[in-house]
This record gives structure tokens, C-alpha cells and sequence, in this order.
DNA sequence: TGGCTATCTTGATCCAGATCAAAACTGTAG
DNA sequence: CTACAGTTTTGATCTGGATCAAGATAGCCA
């Protein structure tokens, strides 16, 4: 087997870009970690951080080592992978713009984060970022909603890895990337929706517990069910939503904040 | 199929037993969400506390229901359970004393709370217990925490559920048990050590994404290997402490805290 | 003590998804 | 345009665990 679609030496090193926007315009301002933040939070939070970006295949943090930076995405999509002694390989939560990576309270960190796509990050040194959290109470609240959430996330997952089928799987996963494509908002999934997906057939195959034969043939069936049509190998097109949310069977109707991570 | 070894339905009342004990006596007092508790939150926490006793099979949370209490299991075991419309089931967490039942800050419970043995709760209305949260730090930090160790086993338990195959799934399984009983703290886990299995075969299978009979064939084979003794159903007696590990493939060596749930 | 019921084990067979193998694409560098 | 290397699809076969089907075991109550 190669080393898989997510290399983690890709001989890339990151990116160091120190300041070079303020928190008032970002992107992800309203729904990140700092976004229950007074301004004199915000200003404490602004002298520490700093940005940096990431190449497809880049290592943000590897699992078993002492971690010294976390923070949220701002683009892009990171994996959180396991791997077993022999080579199995599954990623356990996907990361998109907003969520956070990293544990602050404990520098071990239990698992790989791999950048997918190009990533840029908002980053902390841990020990500064655990100082303010310390005192500063909104910080902390927004975290624990945050990681609450994450938490019902990978539990809905753990249904998905232990009862549904491959076809379940598949379209489970393309149900969360559409909703996801739709609106950040409640909306509905139309038909005709065309949805990008960040990843390779392999990383799929990592994230839904399956090879990545079995992730190719189920794709071609949804195809044949006229349920999807395959415009290119990173995109969906959306023909019959219905159908899709059958197929992908009970779940994922309610988790409105973070879909994967 | 019977409607399984966690019944939903078991006409038992819980038992309603007002604050009968001061928190200082309580024997999870230092692991519990209290434990970062000043005298001063305690007092606030012990007014509104109450607790209550719940047979197997109980439901303590309903998926889908608006829940209206929340708190630490005492004593006990209790499965967090998800279902699926044609009724499989995955158990995605198990709960034992200290740990911490019930999402603050969302009211619509994303999964089901059974007792799968006699358990003893101490509650709080949510809705107070929110209240208390928002104005005591070192709850909230506890609380951060402890979700924090459980997001961490829920992925490690999702590489199990993705990856593993059924003797590791089990000999996983057996391991964690084996260091709940060994020691609270970091004492390995010796052979000869009896342990308690709280779950029946249904569970178990339930927890680890097999079918009972796959599970009852796992337990026979780890037998005639001779890595664990079976005096009863309910108790394994650990024969290969090594082997048991190796069996288990990698992972959950360094999970200190919370195991399962 | 002996049925009765629930739980667990064991055996026989089946099948969804894994594995093995080979085309068919899709860039992309020369 | 062409060669090459990585990715994806498709086909053929195999297999681990599911499913179907009896038994064995263990409470528990009459």
C-alpha cells in the first residue's frame, strides 16, 4: 500500500504569516472559538496569534507528540486521523473553517491532523492560549459549546461506523457535504446542487470504514440510481435529495452546528 | 427479535430520593464534575442536587425528548445508545461513577441513556444547573475537561468501530475493563485479575458493532487460547495480560482518564 | 422438583464488503 | 503530442462476520 492520499512528509514546510489582518475582519469571526469574545478578549487574543498555511499533506499536529500550537481553520479542511500499528488507517472527524483543533489541557495529542486541502490556520502557542482561557470566561464557555458539539458529531459517526451499510455510508457523507454546500444556514438541499468534495476516493474510504473499491462502486451506484451525477472525480451533482436522505437512513436531521468534525 | 437486553420499557419507577447525603461523604467527589468545586459552588450545587435510582433498563435520557435533568452517575453503568429506523443500535459511550450524563446548553438529548445495571444518579434540574454554570468557573473548566477525555474516547472508539476486527474489537473491550477494575489509577493490569462484565452479550455486541453470536465466538476463542478464563457470564478472569494487549492491537495505552464513555 | 423463559453457545450457510488484479482516466512534465 | 505516475473504476474471487437454526445453560417461580 502506498502511504495513502494523505502523505505526512510532503517535504512542504508551512507557511509563517504573523498578523497580518485583525480579528475584526475575519471570516470566521462569528462562529469560531473567540466568537463570544468582548473586544479587550479579542485584543488579548490578537497579540498571540499568528497565521500559517499548510499544503495539501501537511502534518498540523501528529498523534503521540507534545503539541505546542492550536487554533481554528480559517480555509480549507483538515482530517483527524488514527493509525494503526499495522497501517489501518481512520480519520475520525473532519475540520472545516471555524472549528478548532487542539487540546488545550493536555499536550499529547491522541491523533494526526492532516491538512487535505491548502489550509490556513489561526494559531496559539497552547501554554498562552491556556493562560487566557483560564481568565477569560467567554473563551471558555464558546470551547465547551464548541467541543460539545464535536462531541455529539462523533458519536452520530460511531452509528454510521458500527450499523449503517456502504451505500448508507456514502450517502450519509454526501448528505453532510451538502448541507454543508447548501447553506451555513438551515436550508433545505436542492436538487441540482452541486457540491465539492475536498477529498480523495482513499480519504473517504478512511473516513467511512471502507475501501476505497467499495467507496468507487458505491458512487458509480448511486450514479446508476440517478440519485448523484458525477460532473468530476472531486463533485457531486445532486439529482434526487429525497432519495439521498433515505438512503443515508436516520441521523443527521438535527446536528446544526458542526456536521463532522 | 426481543426488544433486547436494555428494555426500554420496564415499568420500574424510579426511585426518588432527596439529598440524603452532604457531598463532602461522596464517594466520586474527587473525579466528579463538582471536584474543581469551591466550598462556596458546592453548597449552591448541594440546594439543588438530588438523587434518584434507576433499575436496569431504565431510560435516564430519551433521543429526541427535551430533557429536563442532568448529572453524575454515583453507581452504576449506564450505555448512551443510538437507534437506527429498522432498529440496529450502537451503544456510543459508556458511563460509569464520576462521569457525567447530559448536554448543558442544547435540550433535545441526541441519544438515549439506559442503565444497564442498578444506578444511582446525582441530578440537577438543567435548567439550574446552567444557571450555576454560567457564574462558577471551576464547574465549567471541570466540565470542559471531562468532555475534552470523552471527544478523546470517542475517537479512539470510532478507530475500533472503523477499523478493528471482532477478536481485537473484543480484546479492546475485555482491556478497558480490565484496567477500570485493576485500578483507578495507572496500576497495569495483572494476571489472574477477575472482571466484572456489567454488560450482557447484547450489549456488548451492541457497544462493539458485531452480533451477539459473533461476540459469544469471540469470547470462546479468546478461552481456548487460553488469554482469559469465563467463571461466569458476567465475569472474565484475565489468564494473558500481555496477549490480551497484543490481541487488542494498539491504542488506549495512554487513556488515563475516562475510558469508555 | 420441574417446567418456563431468557440468555448464551455452537453449528451451518450466506453475503456484503475486502482483496487481488487489471484497465481506464487524469493530469503534467518533457 | 507522448510518456509516465498517480488516481479511479471495474471485474473476479475470497472471507470475516452476519444470518439462520438448534441446543445448552441458568434463573426463577409455581
Amino acid at each position: 500500500m502506498s502511504k495513502g492520499s494523505v502523505r505526512a512528509l510532503s517535504g512542504t514546510t508551512p507557511d509563517f504569516v504573523y498578523k497580518p489582518h485583525c480579528c475584526a475582519d475575519c471570516a470566521i469571526r462569528h462562529r469560531a472559538v473567540c466568537s463570544y469574545s468582548t473586544p479587550a478578549e479579542l485584543a488579548l487574543l490578537e497579540q498571540t496569534k499568528f497565521y500559517r498555511n499548510y499544503e495539501p499533506g501537511a502534518e498540523i499536529v501528529t498523534e503521540g507528540e507534545n503539541t505546542k500550537v492550536l487554533g481554528s481553520v480559517i480555509d480549507g479542511v483538515v482530517a483527524l486521523q488514527k493509525t494503526l500499528a499495522d497501517g489501518r488507517r481512520q480519520i475520525v472527524g473532519l475540520v472545516f473553517p471555524s472549528d478548532f483543533i487542539g487540546r488545550p489541557l493536555r499536550p499529547i495529542a491522541p491523533y494526526d491532523a492532516v491538512a487535505v486541502t491548502p489550509v490556513r490556520m489561526c494559531l496559539f502557542d497552547r501554554s498562552k492560549f491556556e493562560a487566557i482561557l483560564a481568565e477569560n470566561a467567554n473563551l471558555e464557555r464558546r470551547l465547551l459549546e464548541m467541543m460539545l458539539d464535536e462531541l455529539d458529531a462523533a458519536r452520530e459517526w460511531m452509528l454510521l461506523l458500527g450499523r449503517k451499510t456502504a451505500t448508507e455510508k456514502l450517502s450519509s457523507f454526501l448528505m453532510i457535504l451538502s448541507r454543508r454546500a447548501s447553506a451555513l444556514n438551515g436550508m433545505p438541499v436542492a436538487n441540482g446542487l452541486e457540491v465539492p468534495i475536498p477529498l480523495t476516493r482513499e480519504a473517504i474510504a478512511e473516513f467511512l470504514g471502507l475501501t476505497i473499491e467499495t467507496v468507487s462502486r458505491q458512487f458509480s451506484l448511486l450514479r446508476k440510481r440517478k440519485v448523484v451525477d458525477l460532473p468530476s472525480k472531486r463533485a457531486v451533482i445532486i439529482l434526487d435529495a429525497t432519495e439521498l436522505q433515505t438512503l443515508a437512513g436516520s441521523g443527521w436531521e438535527d446536528v446544526s452546528t458542526n456536521a463532522v468534525a
